[in-house]
DNA sequence: CATGAATGAGTATTCATTCAT
DNA sequence: AATGAATGAATACTCATTCAT
């Protein structure tokens, strides 16, 4: 038995090794131009070996973009007990533009829309996976904040599209564009004028604690 | 005179055959996996007639995209004389739409996106020229509005990635990860709402002739 | 018959423009990887124009050799009145080095010797009027050497392909090996050191105007 | 290690195959005409296994240009011990004549020469590293007969240049005009008469064993 | 169980030659 | 007679996947 749990821990460190080499080479070269004898030599191990774990290009493919939405997908919960609604959502969408510029998830995104024509599941199941799921985490958080008053009641469904629109147009967007897109020093400062244009129309006071941030957002 | 009238008229007509053929091509395969082959077959020409327009595969999806844009980047000015502000920002979002829908924009989009680790150049020029110059005439037309009075005075070059943002959640988003994405049927609705967000947060009047969007959207 | 004979000097003047460009681009680039659409443009004749006057690739390379050799094989004549052995020898390896340096026939003999798996008959047509061709005209005039006294009879017919052998060793050799090889500074003195050489085998005087030739010669 | 030793021959086995069939298409089209296609059908391996071994086309024929050098460089080293001047220089040049045409020197000097324009850097190698070094040989062996008092003093550098010429005018030139030109019956009485002519020049002795070649020399 | 050599189908690109005007 | 656009066959090279050891 500890020989198997040996060779078990051994294979899971193959697979650990592959995964990361793939993720790299895939985002480096996109989906079509990486080559499987390259990821194999970047992890270090046989193309045949590569082969045992993931049965196929494809398959490979689509267990790093599920590797890569496991680690981010589960924590965007926030506890909203003292904190007022602007700071909530600022803490949000933070975690989110983390995420994204730290995670390298632009350069992922972009590799699956990619593969959409020869993937179309994988696209599928990221987009309900990652940007609804998230959707549904934001909206039932501005629900609570509309349950304890600091938002008005409207369709949140429709309003964190909005908001979550909003943000992408910068952080996400640019990304999509170029290689490596990193987040911009003011990067902050532009995700507080969306929330507060979120807050212009669903808060409750009249602009608590509200930054003058006309001046501080340009291009 | 007459020979090289009729030549450039079967070139010019062998050239458009090309670029419709590989348009479609590119849209349905991708970059990557079209053939070139395939492309000079579905214009009803040899790989060497196709080679003697378009330099290389490269060459010829930058003329594709370039094509595509084209068509479409002039047309988003609007006369604002005699309509409401709702109605002059609703015009130019149905046009938008418009042209990602029926253009096959976000088909078009997608590919572009793919390319970025091999053809950085021209995604950004399309970034830049498509992208950007949009919201450079939605801006032009902002301030226009605000200089007549019907929004209150702001930051348009922020406001309006906001509004298309938002507008984008919709129109564009869920076309980059599904293949032949069409045009839902509560687009028209799920536009107003963005409209009345903005609206609510730079209009002048309550709320001009606000629809009861609100209980309209869903899913 | 005037507009007869306009139209045929047109047609010669093509014609030689056409001779001289594909001299140009087959010595530059080798046959192979001439391509005749590079030599029309090069002439400025269409390709249809090129055709008209060379049935293929083929008939126009050996035009180009033959018209090469025919500026030069007659010209190795020489009058040995009042002149001496050494003279008359070392004007004929001027003559010869000449043509090689000149008339870059170094070159143009490369590009023959390529050809021999393709076009044997062309490089067997061209060793024969070019290469033997010389040797008997020197062979010539070698007899004729004899007769006067100046040379030990001898077969001449062998001498003169050692005499011959031993120049082209400096002459030829070395830019059959190497792109536009030009004519070293030295290459008179090495010249002189063959007929030297000649002269101490089947020369009738000591050594008739003898240059202390050993001193000059190196590598 | 079994197993490594085991793919080690066979990829031996592999890479030998390759070169042996790559040196018989490209002696027989030359480079241009031969495919690598053909080359891996002759080989009896697939187009991939035959890139695997050599990266290029470029790379495949230098690798056998070297290997043909490889089996001839090294041998014209000869003991001149107990043998007279003209035994050493014929055996020499018997040496010489042997690995041109047995060793299908001419075909592949012919291929090489022909590449000059495309791959100028081989063809500086195969002259330094085979026709130079070879004369460096020579020379060293001239040297030696000179301190043995068999030859006069002299710039040897020179005369083993004019002996290459004499020989070469009959076995190499005209082999470079013909495909598979082979050793013709007179070949070694032309190679005793251009000894001949060296000893004249250069020997001690009066003409030592002088086989009346004279008669012999014809065409 | 791991290896890496071998595969063969697939692709962009070139070029000698023809033909409708 | 001259044009130059069009042809289609040919070719170097790549890559996901398999299999004998």
């Amino acid at each position: 038995m500890g020989l198997a749990t040996y060779r078990k821990s051994v294979s899971e460190t193959k697979r650990a090794a592959i995964l990361k080499a793939a993720r790299e080479i895939f985002l480096r070269d996109g989906y079509s131009r990486a080559a499987m004898a390259e990821i194999a030599r970047e992890a270090d191990v046989s193309t045949a070996t590569l082969y045992k774990h993931f049965d196929s290009k494809e398959t490979l493919f689509a267990a790093v973009v599920q590797d890569a939405y496991r680690e981010t997908d589960t924590s965007m919960f926030v506890d909203i007990a003292g904190k007022s609604a602007r700071t909530v959502l600022k803490n949000i969408a933070a975690l989110y533009a983390d995420q994204q510029f730290d995670g390298q998830m632009n350069d992922l995104l972009r590799v699956v829309i990619a593969e959409v024509p020869s993937a179309p599941d994988l696209a599928r199941e990221v987009y309900r996976n990652s940007v609804l799921k998230r959707y549904g985490h934001l909206q039932t958080t501005v629900e609570a904040l509309v349950a304890r008053g600091d938002l008005r009641p409207h369709d949140a469904s429709a309003s964190v599209r909005h908001l979550a629109g909003m943000v992408k147009e910068f952080v996400v967007w640019p990304g999509l564009f170029a290689l490596g897109f990193a987040r911009p020093g003011n990067m902050d400062a532009k995700i507080d004028a969306c929330i507060d244009a979120y807050l212009k129309i669903y808060g409750t006071r009249p602009l608590e604690s509200a930054p003058s941030q006309e001046d501080k957002i340009g291009t």
